[in-house]
DNA sequence: ACGCTCATTGCACATCTTGCAACGGGAGGT
DNA sequence: ACCTCCCGTTGCAAGATGTGCAATGAGCGT
């Protein structure tokens, strides 16, 4: 809607993938030289963009510290994490909470590692791989028929390994099961050996706020293995649902 | 420089405090609430705000998966990563590594969790506190004289703990010392019952280019115990600056 | 030393942004 | 149930603001 700040944003992205200098940013987006010297000047008084010493660009560390604080600010994080912490206690497996948000995309929020030697890839902020992640098949499953519909085609279906959800009618059938059975798993569909179970967290007007999982590489536990952990999985998320929705906020 | 882009830029930050509306947004902005609301809607279609049920605004995950995008694209983090995780495997503390950047911030860009089960509370892309971290110093004891001095005056000394650097003639001093020897300490300065040991990783061109760190809590190692690994944390810092300087680029 | 490329600046034009005022819808009070 | 108030939203005209051009300067390789 404003052209400038659309033009300003439009640099963000294009610096995520790598340094750009200025020719390359005014070619990006299609306009002259000073223009784009001017926004990327605008971007750096706020931190957002940091000149690096061969003058190219890169993004700023005030981006890493805003996105911080907004994770950090948000409720079901400060809520969710001690159950999480506890959960890892329990089982020694990785605890990962996601969220999912309009723009298509689904982000984990929160993580606690391992007890165990091996540790799997994934970090807090990462854009989740949403056509196989257990937890964003439960954030998925909650939005309206027609909306999710519409969803499943626009996505892409990339094969990460034999085992991936192959297009979106397999997406579909697998989100309305895992709508029905109140959670979901990843068996080997992001990494082959590497399975996972998910459980759905309730907001106060019933929607799915949030999910959490727990990830283990077959190494450590076989699937069925983790599957038996699925009472204790659906028991933490109970747990949070009940908190955020403040069922009993008390003292 | 750019009016509209300062603007909508400006928003962040407020937002990154926490959720805030139409209303208050265009007062902390000064303008009129249409012109707020073009703002936002701008920074909407890129993702980078959110708006919740309540109609209120809060940062958006596209923001998330762009810090994350770009830190993972520095080339010491991915140097220095398995140099960090060896430095964990042997000490079993908390490792981190940490940049700087012109915008007087020094931010965390990789931490590798100790394997003690009592942790510390940080985490990647946010900022250190400058005045007392360990590898704060030894960032800044290598910005040229006269700027280390300006910027020295215009900070804040938080006393975080009795031993927390308490004004800029202390800290100047520190950095001079740190500067010295070549490492640097953090010991109970942040929190009370934490100690902290710093090298500092150079680059190519000989200056400081970021800073890794053992961290341990009082009641698993203390101080002096933890200045017996100094050479362990010189011998990884020196590790990285080497590979980092492409002086053993090969195959 | 020369010529190249690339970042930077001043300026006049017009485009895009701005604030106003009017509309609409939801919540809360009576 | 009605009314009222508050807040978000939209269309529009005025002009401030962003834009592209052309010229300057800095840095680098030949």
């Amino acid at each position: 809607m404003s052209q400038t700040v659309d033009r300003a944003l439009r640099i963000l992205p294009l610096l995520a993938e790598g340094p750009a200098s200025l020719a390359e940013v005014a070619a990006h987006l299609d306009v002259h030289k000073s223009t784009a010297l001017r926004l990327l000047h605008t971007l750096h008084e706020h931190g957002m963009v940091y000149r690096q010493d061969d003058q190219r660009y890169r993004l700023g560390a005030r981006l890493f510290g805003l996105a911080q604080q907004a994770m950090e600010s948000l409720d079901v994080r400060g809520i969710a994490h001690p159950h999480l912490v506890a959960l890892n206690e329990r089982t020694g497996h990785t605890v990962h909470l996601a969220v999912h948000e309009e723009g298509e995309v689904v982000v984990y929020i929160d993580k606690v590692e391992s007890r165990y030697p091996v540790r799997m890839y994934s970090r807090i902020g990462k854009p989740v791989a949403i056509t196989v992640a257990a937890v964003a098949k439960l954030l998925l499953a909650d939005v309206p028929e027609a909306e999710r519909r519409a969803f499943a085609e626009r996505l892409d279906y990339p094969r990460y390994t034999a085992k991936s959800t192959p297009d979106a009618d397999a997406y579909l059938a697998e989100l309305a099961r895992v709508r029905e059975q109140g959670w979901a798993t990843d068996l080997g569909g992001h990494e082959e050996s590497i399975n996972c179970l998910a459980a759905p967290i309730h907001g106060a007007d019933g929607r799915v706020a949030a999910a959490c999982s727990i990830s283990a590489p077959n190494v450590v536990v076989g699937a069925d293995e983790l599957l038996t952990l699925r009472p204790l999985v659906l028991r933490t998320a109970e747990a949070i649902s009940r908190e955020l929705s403040g069922k009993e906020e008390d003292v």
